[in-house]
DNA sequence: ATCATATCTATTAAAAATATAGATATGACA
DNA sequence: TGTCATATCTATATTTTTAATAGATATGAT
């Protein structure tokens, strides 16, 4: 139930994004320098987020990508689900894509796929409300206490 | 987020051995051949579930593999963990293993793992209270609504 | 016209998941 | 005690997926 590291470059990226003012668009060298991520593996992670509407590019000089909705718009699972093709434990459960698990004989019986339900349903609750917001404000908070703990110590 | 072969063969299995009566012991061969799972694989698979104290085995004649515990005390998550390793959607979650994820400089304060906390938990309340026997009973549950559902087509 | 940028196509490299083979240890039972 | 049926172990091969790289092209600003 690993996240792959491919959907983490996405959301460090989408982070770093979300922090820019005033929505300023970003290129992707830089993008990969300072969230230390491979350059040309990044491109290709930025160009499927563009396509699946999270991303706005602009080419020339000047250019570069930034986000083409709001922070508070932008969903964790949408993010995992343009990077993984879905978010269900089971191909049979990703209604998206129509899959089917191939071994499987009968879908309707199967108790995997009865169990994986309430999984999936719990897991869709979750990531369809955190935010990309949620995320820039939580790693704030936490910078900020990092941050008074040391003040009080000094 | 998908499941894999190994975990859903595991799961296949359990599911088999949890419907003997008496909890009788059944051999590899047959299992393997009952849920069209390759047999060398499921060897390794039983043997883990066995060491992760899910399966108890018994060599020589008589002998096969047969449920540790009762149904309805293995969950899902003991499963999930014993064949993948953990349950986390990112490695800095995993605490049963104290893993770290190699690129992260400061975990206090990635975001990425604070929002990946509320999943954390969401699964794990998820799995670790669905046990063998909901699988087993909704099955079963779902196989006897379409036995019905022919029943009255006749 | 030139330069800075994203975009596209193709390929390679590395890692992980899946599957197989063969030898060995264990226990039941005659 | 010997034989057979079984799980167990060690090693390796194969396949698939993930991650990374290279080079050519299209686009837009100035």
């Amino acid at each position: 139930m690993m996240l792959s590291k491919k959907t983490k470059y996405a959301l460090k990226a989408l982070h770093y994004l979300a922090e820019q003012p005033g929505d300023q668009p970003v290129l992707i060298a830089d993008l990969a320098r300072a969230e230390n991520i491979p350059k040309k593996f990044l491109e290709f992670i930025l160009l499927s987020l563009r396509k699946g509407g999270i991303l706005q590019s602009r080419v020339g000089k000047g250019g570069g990508y930034s986000l083409a909705q709001p922070a508070n718009r932008i969903t964790i699972g949408a993010v995992i689900n343009i990077l993984e093709g879905n978010i269900a434990p089971v191909q049979c459960l990703d209604t998206t894509n129509q899959a089917h698990c191939e071994e499987c004989l009968d879908e309707k019986t199967c108790g995997i796929r009865l169990v994986m339900t309430d999984v999936n349903i719990a897991l869709s609750q979750v990531l369809n409300n955190l935010t990309l917001t949620d995320m820039v404000e939580r790693a704030e908070a936490a910078r900020n206490k990092q941050q008074n703990i040391v003040d009080f110590s000094i």
